[in-house]
Parts: C-alpha cells; structure tokens; sequence
DNA sequence: ACTGAAATTATTCGATTGACAAGCCAGTGG
DNA sequence: CCACTGGCTTGTCAATCGAATAATTTCAGT
C-alpha cells in the first residue's frame, strides 16, 4: 500500500515534532534531565510548554525520544562513512571507527554528556538507556577491541570505557577545554588531531 | 599565639558543616548542581534545609565549598603517595602517578562527574573550577606530559583530556557499566587492573 | 461554505525549589 | 547561677516545576 502524500498539516506537525525534539536533546545535554525544564525546551523550539506534553506524553517519554534521536545518528553516520571506506586491513579499519567515533563526539557532545549524567544512578532512565541502546553497541564493539588491541577478553570492558572516555570527554566539556588550555576542541583542525591521536593511542 | 582548644559547642558546628559538606559533594555528584535540592542534601545530611543557608550563605557557595573539598582531597592523597614512593626513573613515576590517579577517580567519582556537569557551559561556576582548581593541576601536569608521553606541546590538551576522561569515565558511570559489561569497578580487582591500563596506555 | 477533528495556545493546579525571618534553647563566659 | 550568645529549628515567601485542562485557531474532507 502507498503512503499517501502527507498534507501540508502532517508535515507541520512533523516539524514542530521536529524541533521540540532537537531542543530537547539539545537542553538534557547541556543541563541533565531535572536541570531541563519542559518550558526552557519549549521556549528553545519557539513554542509553548503544553505542546510537549500534547506530541509527547511526558517528560519522560520526551527524554527518551531524545536518547533515540541520538544514537540512531550514531548508528547511521557510522554505518555509512565505514561502508563508504572500504578497509580490508583489520587495525587500520580499527583504527579509522575509532576516528569517526571521535568525530562523532565531536559534532554530537550530547551522547557522552547524556551517558555521564544518566550512568551515575541505577534508575529506570539508566536500565533503558542500557538496554535498548548501549548493549546492542557493546557487543558490536566488544569482539572487534579483543581481537584488535590484543587484549584478554577481561580487560575488554576497561578498553571500551577507556576509549569512550578518551574519545569525548574533550568535546563535552568544550567550553572549560577552552578556557584551560586555550585551544577549541570544536575546530576540524582539533578535531583531527584528537581523532588520530586517540586512534593510535588504542591501536598502536 | 596558641589556638584556643575548640568548646564542644565550636567542635559541634564543624563537625555538622562537614556532614553537610560530605552530603553537598554525594549530592552533587550524584544529581548535578541544579538536580541536587538543599533539602535533599540537608536530608542527607540529617539536618534541616534552612541550616545550610545558615552555614552556607546559598547554594552557590556550598558547591564551590564542595569543589574545594574534592580537590583539596585529590591534591593532599596524589602529593602523599606520590612522595611515599620515590620513584626516579621519570616513565615509571608517571605511570605512577597515572596509577595513583585512576584510583582517586575509583574512591572519588564526584570530581569528574562535577567537571563534567560544569564543563559545558561557559557559566561563572564553571569559569571559577577552571581558575581556582583546573588550571594550577594543568600546568604542574602539562611538563611531565610532554617529556614522558613523548609528544609535541600542541598535543597537550589532546593527551590531558585523554587521559582524564580513560582514567575516569569507568568509575563515573559505575552503574551502567555494571549492568553493560558484568564488571564491577568499584572492586578493587577491577581498580587496579584500570589503572595498569590506562597507564600503559598513555606511557609505552 | 461548513464542520469537526487536530494542532496550538492559554490557564490553572499542586508540588517543590532556594532564600529568608523569627524564635528556640543548650552551652558558654562572667 | 544567670544572662545571653550562637547554633539550630520551624514556618513562610515568591518563583518555578511538570502536568492537566480549557479555550482557541487552523485546516482537511465533504
């Protein structure tokens, strides 16, 4: 059956949707799930505080929506920039994931703000976020680290935290980065760098 | 000129300051600067909200003591066990003090969750974490960075933000990766087994 | 053109927030 | 032994929170 063309109403509830979404993710990452409130998003997407309880349930659900967004970028952006590359050498494929996971970090400080503010309590937020998102991940990741840094399979979850941590933390405190050391993390030259740097770090 | 020996009465007003001192850095940690209420902490702390304003004058200056606090703590536990040792050649006394770091970031996880929740905007608490506390660490840790990691000075923060967030991120997000990965960080098993890591990593 | 449903705005609610003021009362100094 | 200081408790304040409901506008289908 064809999906009918949507209306010029549909397409404007999708795009309100839309920015109330971006807004969201944007405001939970800059301020954690209770120092976001729905009326500072609300003002954020231009809009009134009910309408996100009208498209989204509530708060809650918002938050997840948000969380979905986000690594349904990653899965995508990284999904696609590997296909396109073509590496047949398993460390230098390796290493370039790990490149385009820094420069995702880069471009997206809000996954590894979000993960930080929601792994520290074992709360409902934290399991979904675990279950529906970070397991499936990990176990892509996990076989490849053993068998491309050389490592026991105990030492796989410290790897993949230290990689993760390594990877973001420059990008999700920019602005501190910034005034410590003088240099912006945000620029593609420092970007770049940091990529290969942390690259070759895990991948010698 | 002697200080006086403290009356029970001055010896109870400090020792409750620190209790609601040691409830503001959990709370903080736990919840964020805007997450964590007054009256959460003063629970915590078995006391009453209007105390803190009392001791405190507001919430702002309670987390800046709280900031004092960790670092104060960090400071005193790296320069005591670091001196204990006496290491001379220069490569294994940073993999020492990278050791020594990862197991502060074990016992402590408040310190990077706080330069995290604070890192991203460039707000006036954020400003003063950078001048008071980040900023003196940086440049006594930026020298022995360059002459052991064997790198160029424009590499610095790259190496720095590295090393911090492969030192820490583990620990900060203890819960989630107990459920994602099985392992326990906060054993000493697993502690010392980050820190032999990620200090190999950073000194080959 | 009309109508009814959907999208949006406006209003209201009880709960919670940080700050503050007033008073209580144990312990200290005289 | 007593006055009173200082740590502490309680109650209140406006502001803000998430959520629910009411009122209004917009537009697709007939």
């Amino acid at each position: 059956m064809a999906t009918k063309a949507p209306t010029a109403r549909e397409r404007q509830r999708e795009e309100t949707r839309e920015r109330i979404l971006e807004a969201a993710v944007e405001a939970f990452a800059e301020m954690g799930f209770r120092g976001a409130s729905t009326r500072e998003i609300a003002r954020r997407a231009s809009t009134n505080q009910g309408l996100i309880t009208y498209h989204f349930r509530s708060k809650e659900d918002l938050w997840r929506a948000a969380a979905d967004g986000i690594f349904e970028r990653l899965g995508a952006q990284l999904a696609e920039r590997m296909e396109a590359l073509d590496l047949t050498d398993p460390r230098e494929r390796a290493r370039e994931a790990i490149r385009q996971y820094v420069r995702f970090a880069a471009a997206h400080p809000e996954l590894f703000r979000i993960m930080v503010d929601e792994g520290r309590v074992a709360d409902d937020r934290m399991k979904w976020l675990v279950d529906t998102h970070l397991r499936p991940r990990f176990e892509v990741i996990a076989p490849g680290l053993m068998e491309v840094a050389g490592i026991d399979e105990a030492l796989v979850p410290h790897a993949f935290y230290a990689m993760a941590g390594a990877a973001s933390l420059m990008f999700a405190v920019a602005p501190e980065c910034r005034r410590l050391t003088g240099l912006d993390p945000r620029s593609t030259q420092a970007v770049e760098t940091h990529a290969d740097y942390v690259a070759r770090l895990l991948v010698p």
